[in-house]
DNA sequence: TCTGGGGTCCTAGGACCC
DNA sequence: TCTGGGGTCCTAGGACCC
């Protein structure tokens, strides 16, 4: 049996861990760039506010309901994240973290289900103060339609017989099933499929046809036979990307090439962090397509690097000169981005026929950059193409502390 | 005026190779 | 007038996830 564990209203509830006299209140988290609204607690479901409303819309509700507004923190999240998984997998031997608030655990010979998983719940709850729902059922899907379903009944659900699936598939509505989404919604509208029990009765064939080979999988789940299997070591990582919108747009291109500088730059400290090299930089820039009266403009290129690295220097330069070529004159820009792809281990590297690797002096480079960031703050050392007024930076009016991650902002006890 | 970021998997088509 | 088969690599787009 599979359990998916997933954490109440993750991000509001991390918030308002260290700020309890808004228990009971609305709380609201924000996108980066403080956007959209991307984390609600119950009491601002209930305000009417909508997962993914953009900010400037809500703002008269956030008003007339005096609700919490925080910008999204994530270090305060991916700290929580790994106290919440740490006591999960005290219960579970074979954990599979899916998400930074979600993780699906394997109930091998465990009997009194009923009795246990509620203990799981409890012990999470009072060790980190996140609140979670436990959905448990024979396949993932399953478990994470349980998980759904659990929230409005104690946050507990087991679907541990044929007669127990039978009478929740029927109810659920198709629509929130793990791996449909609006495309696939749409279609089984248009046939008059409401709920997962009437997508299930489709036949093996009609699947594979409309929704490829992940259709399959998900009919074989539903009638209870695995097809998707515990994933207890990550795979490695196909790609890294590093992407944010800028506050204003930008116009100029020396304004982007900064932009592009400071996202190379944190694209490569992820590259060393995980000790990567890329093979293949992409860079990509977007205009806001939310406005039709604005020209609209999606480049990007991939460039092929003679040999693989993770050095601050070789990737900004390949990123500056690449959104060189890409932008364009008379265009709003609103969002740029890099990705690194073909990722290799830092230890195998390829040298190339035809060009001298410069035995290792860009390695040193990198190295005491990371070690000056370390000891006095990120960006203590940087390109000069980062630029130094950097209008265009995020804007997070609404941050919250460092609770449990900064010695200066750690709470006091009186 | 203001609408996130980081991922995965799958499919299809074109260029190129022998 | 007639022009293959099998493969890889790369790009792009679509759909989905949290």
């Amino acid at each position: 049996m599979f359990a998916l564990c997933d954490c109440n209203n993750f991000y509001a509830s991390a918030e308002r861990l260290f700020r309890p006299e808004l228990n009971g209140r609305p709380v609201v988290v924000l996108s980066n760039n403080d956007g959209c609204v991307i984390a609600r607690s119950e009491e601002a479901k209930a305000c009417g506010i909508k997962m993914g409303d953009p900010e400037f819309l809500v703002r008269d509700l956030i008003k007339k309901f005096a609700i919490q507004v925080f910008s999204s923190n994530y270090v305060l999240y991916g700290d929580m994240s790994e106290r919440v998984m740490h006591q999960l997998s005290r219960w579970f031997p074979r954990l599979d973290v899916y998400s930074i608030d979600e993780a699906f655990g394997w109930l091998g010979g465990v009997r009194e289900l009923e009795s246990y998983v509620p203990r799981i719940r409890e012990s999470v709850v009072r060790n980190t103060g996140i609140p979670v729902s436990i959905g448990v059922a024979p396949t993932k899907t399953l478990a994470k339609l349980a998980n759904k379903m659990s929230k409005k009944s104690g946050g507990v659900l087991v679907l541990d017989s044929e007669e127990k699936i039978t009478a929740a598939v029927r109810e659920f509505p198709v629509h929130e099933l793990w791996g449909v989404g609006r495309q696939h919604y749409k279609k089984f509208e248009a046939l008059g499929i409401r709920t997962a029990a009437e997508l299930r009765d489709m036949p093996e064939m009609w699947f594979k046809q409309h929704m490829t080979i992940m259709g399959q999988r998900m009919w074989n789940e539903l009638w209870g036979r695995p097809a998707i299997p515990l994933e207890q070591v990550r795979e490695v990582k196909k790609g890294i990307t590093v992407s944010r919108s800028f506050r204003n747009y930008i116009e100029q291109p020396e304004i982007l090439a900064e932009a592009v500088t400071l996202y190379a730059s944190r694209l490569a400290e992820k590259l060393r962090r995980e000790k990567l090299r890329c093979l293949y930089l992409q860079v990509f820039l977007y205009t806001n397509k939310n406005r039709e009266d604005h020209p609209q403009h999606f480049p990007s290129h991939t460039h092929k690097l003679l040999i693989a690295s993770n050095s601050t220097t070789d990737l900004v330069g390949v990123a500056v000169r690449v959104s060189a070529k890409l932008f364009r004159h008379g265009v709003k820009y609103r969002k740029a981005g890099v990705i690194a792809t073909g990722l290799v281990p830092e230890s195998e590297l390829q040298l190339n026929a035809f060009f001298d690797h410069d035995g290792g002096k860009k390695d040193t480079v990198s190295a005491v950059l990371d070690k000056l960031n370390l000891a006095f703050g990120r960006g203590t050392l940087r390109m000069a193409s980062e630029g130094y007024e950097k209008k265009w930076r995020l804007k997070h009016e609404y941050l919250s502390k460092g609770y449990t991650t900064r010695w200066s902002d750690i709470i006091k006890v009186k």
